[in-house]
DNA sequence: CAAAAGTACTTGCACCGTCAAGTAAATAAT
DNA sequence: ATTATTTACTTGACGGTGCAAGTACTTTTG
């Protein structure tokens, strides 16, 4: 529901051509960046962002349902992604000890070989469509921003 | 291909921080405006915006290669949305007439009615996820450096 | 002006992600 | 303790999007 207690102040021309311009990106960014992960890496983002999540676990593993919001993707979305890259060998599911519901899902050594070898493109991509633009601006300020947005359903 | 001629220096932290702030935003907020919009006006956010950029366009109408750039969807994926807005009567096709293969994506009376009665829940998703939570950010400066970015495939 | 090449769009197929329903285990209630 | 409820995750059905191939028209070329 538009709660509506106030009358919805339309957007003024500043907010508009912010709106534009972030409208842009987060439809176009993320198939650019996918676009470029697949055909030089071989990788969906999806997928390289749970490799990545793993890496910096500690011991290597995330609980689904961490992993899930940790990549922004619905439990079973993460569960499909996390399918893909076992049968791939990148990842192993390993029961949750202490709660016998949950699984781990562990990045083996072949998915940090391979999160490896991908980087070098996700980089290269965030490099190319993104950091290369932004010279002169104030990328910390940009960052402080982006981060007040709110991305969680 | 990594263009690789220069060694690709990895990010510092600023870079890193702007880097993951991005893509938060880019893959959770389309999915949470999108959410909105299905919830609160029952359009998906890929139709409204069509419906916008025809109501903006000279006669309500656009030819659908120009409207697939504009809308930042592949053609074939802007066929789609105008097959499901033209089975609702919100959009009519019309050939193009100085050239026989082109099509015009039209914008009907009801279409333009129906993006009337949707456009707040628009606003109220992007006040709500978005400036909302950029008070005190310099909005000129952010959708500056938002235009910049390379989101054209 | 006929044939070849190019352009505008659509369609078949495959993939990916969501929601809703299902399963299994933990926790709460009686 | 048994049952009911909640939690963690998976699976089935579905919708949306891209790519590649197909169709129809246009432009170029010899």
């Amino acid at each position: 529901m538009p709660q509506d207690g106030r009358p919805l102040r339309p957007l003024d021309e500043t907010e508009e051509v912010l709106v534009r311009a972030l409208g842009e990106v987060m439809t176009g960014l993320p198939r650019v960046v996918d676009a470029d992960m697949v055909r030089d890496a071989r990788l969906p983002l999806s997928e390289y962002t749970a490799l990545m999540l793993l890496s910096e676990a500690p011991r290597r593993r995330m609980r689904m349902s961490e992993l899930a919001v940790a990549g922004n993707l619905s439990l079973s979305g993460m569960t499909r992604v996390v399918a893909r890259l076992e049968k791939q060998g990148f990842i192993e599911r390993a029961r949750c000890e202490e709660d016998l519901r949950g699984w781990n899902a562990v990045l083996t050594d072949d998915g940090f070989a391979r999160l490896e070898e991908a980087w070098p493109a996700h980089l290269a991509s965030i490099r190319r469509h993104v950091l290369d633009k932004l010279a002169g601006h104030d990328l910390a300020a940009l960052a402080a921003a982006l981060r007040q947005v709110e991305t969680r359903l």
